[in-house]
DNA sequence: TCGTAAACGAGACGGTACGTCCTGTCTTAAC
DNA sequence: GTTAAGACAGGACGTACCGTCTCGTTTACGA
């Protein structure tokens, strides 16, 4: 359930050969590596006990061994599938991270705006992932092995819908012609995380004001914000 | 030089009595603690050791016992002063964000609001303040013994000049009566922080853009920005 | 080469039932075992990994990954012979063991004498029982699922060749007629032993030395050892 | 208690720089060394955790983790002390062994060479020291980092106790005069590290039949035993 | 000018976790 | 049913740091 991620980002320096070999080669060469397979049983329990230690106790105290312990499992099996904590951790965000991105078009571009954000302030409030990734941003942010990874996955991810609700609205002649998705992204998901840091709630009522704030402006001269 | 931060946020569970006797207690009753006065010195040498070891590599693998042995001092003479590798980190931290914060009056509107975005944008990317915090926000955003002084400070304190700056702009009716500081600071430095951790450039000509789109918006009626 | 050893100990607790049918069922019946025979090439490649390892590092030191990875042979392999690492380097002891056991009869006792000894201190010297059993000597002494039959095969036979050397001394009155053969094996063999753990060379000369001790005597009064 | 054994056998690769500073440098100097000292409780109580340890278990499943568990103790405080098992094992060694090495003289030669062999035998089979160097002859054998430092110390010991004996011997006209102390104490404690690998009963009885045919010898000529 | 008392560098202490190695067993496809 | 390969749970390895402690020494004040 949480494997088989949307992402093909494990690939760089995380994951071993071994392990894409199983993972990621062509069906109908699954089953040609000798030797016994490894367990998917092993794999999902390890990802869970991660998930949970996490939010029990946050990715810094996360240890390994207590996830080997809790999972039921052998080090041994976490360190042949995962180069690091960081690496298992990885692969638990951007699996917890998947449902979280997608907009739906519905025809109105403020409310898909409006999805723009609640998606990212949902998903940090309501989720595992919020926990997880609050632990991971130092790594994220100076740790290019995760970082990279991430940033082509999940933020690219993030960034190509809102693009596309920026085009539609720009379609719909109810965005500025020449509208930029990326800062678009940073505008409306930048408050966000910015509270997440550094405190704020992450409310639909917040969501909904920076929604506004980036439709209208703050400039005097602006339109005023349709009342709803 | 490190020392004598401007923010009094030190004193809730980091630093020991002892040390608040020393450092804060009135001119005229230092020295009266029987015994050897700490050292100064020690104080300064741990403080670079962590400053340059942060950089090194980072919050998570900072070692108190690397900083004692570069700073050539005891493991005790650290302890003596900070209760944990955060309450070290962070006084650190609260001396390297000092000198970003403030914003000068100059009376036009988008400079002050330039100001406050490029405040930001350089200390993360020139100043040996974008590397510690770099390593820092995961600590922020998960561990409120360090996240909540920080708040309390740095980020308080960021969000006060905003504050000042939106207020004279609506004063000078350059911005909407209505607008709120709070949100504004999150529309200017969020994004900021969000190219920090998420990447992108950090430049003067980002900032300019996203004090653009704060001050008119995405939305197609709002007024088109100043050609400059 | 090493197998077909001629003493029949290994039953007890270290072959497998598999094993034996194989090898010491009537020959009309091999093969009527289904499936799949077992590879006497893989059974010698084992027996020599170990033999080197052995020699390398010391049977301490000796992993059984490692034998099976010299042989080119799956651990199962291995594990389907042998019951413990034990088992199988007793195998091998007792191979290599073999050739140095028996006295000519040659019609003068102190020539046969001297081959006891002698026996013992070329083997021990120049060949690789000698570095193989130095790894072992604790095992032996202190696991009787290793020392015991090791001692029921080499060292009864060993004691049973010096006591025919005896009998034959005694029958041609070289020697007193009370002569015990155990103790005349012990005081034979035991200073090589103890030159072999505790030092010292293990020349012909110094065999020589002990077989005239052993005939004569440290006493004042005894003989004096025939000048040759 | 059991500390400061008679040998300085432990300098040569086993201990430490510093804990040689503190075990055997000028009284006048101890202290000198900055730092905590180090603790003799610690150092005992692993010493005592051993020894049980080893006549537990044996040598080979003697595991470091156990010891320091039963002795209360970190893991990291055993490796100060000692580079390895066999180091720490050493020690114990030594200091088991020290009691049985002296030959007191008493005027008769014969119960002299009696002491010589009951002092082995009674050591080896009465006391701890058995246990503990059956699971090290093969280290001994083997390793010189451990045998060498045991061969310089017990066994050079236990050879010139011997020789006090020869010469006394031959000194009262008991033994031949061309008796090499060397060749007795292989043929009189040789028989005893025989049986104890080997098999056979360390009995009193035994020894006084190893002395008798170590004075009279085993030929036919030679003079009877002196029945007592 | 001393004694008192705390801070100092150093490093040992009991612990916890690391990442690696090996054990003996099990599971696969191939033969 | 055996083969090579290799994953499995478990446990010990030797190392690295943790936060505390115990040394001998240093530094400053008050008596």
């Amino acid at each position: 359930m949480l494997r088989n991620v949307p992402y093909r980002i494990l690939d760089g320096d995380f994951r071993d050969a071994a392990s894409r070999n199983v993972t990621d080669d062509h069906p109908l060469r699954l089953g040609l590596r000798p030797g016994r397979p490894r367990s998917d049983a092993a794999h999902r329990a390890i990802l869970d006990a991660t998930r949970d230690l996490v939010i029990e106790v946050g990715f810094t105290q996360l240890r390994l061994e207590h996830v080997a312990a809790r999972a039921g499992v052998g080090k041994a099996t976490i360190y042949r599938r995962w180069r690091s904590k960081e690496a298992l951790v990885l692969e638990l965000l951007l699996a917890l991270a998947a449902p979280h991105i997608a907009v739906e078009e519905v025809g109105d571009t403020r409310t898909e705006l409006l999805s723009c954000v609640t998606n990212a302030s949902r998903a940090l409030n309501d989720s595992a992932f919020g926990v997880v990734i609050r632990g991971l941003l130092s790594e994220i942010a100076s740790n290019p092995r995760l970082g990279d990874p991430f940033r082509a996955s999940v933020v690219l991810a993030r960034r190509a819908e809102i693009a596309q609700v920026i085009t539609r609205g720009i379609a719909r002649d109810d965005l500025r012609h020449d509208a930029d998705p990326d800062l678009a992204t940073e505008l409306l998901v930048g408050p966000v995380y910015f509270r997440l840091v550094f405190g704020g709630e992450l409310s639909d009522e917040f969501a909904s004001r920076v929604v506004d704030s980036v439709l209208h402006g703050f400039g005097a001269s602006a339109s005023a914000p349709v009342d709803r």
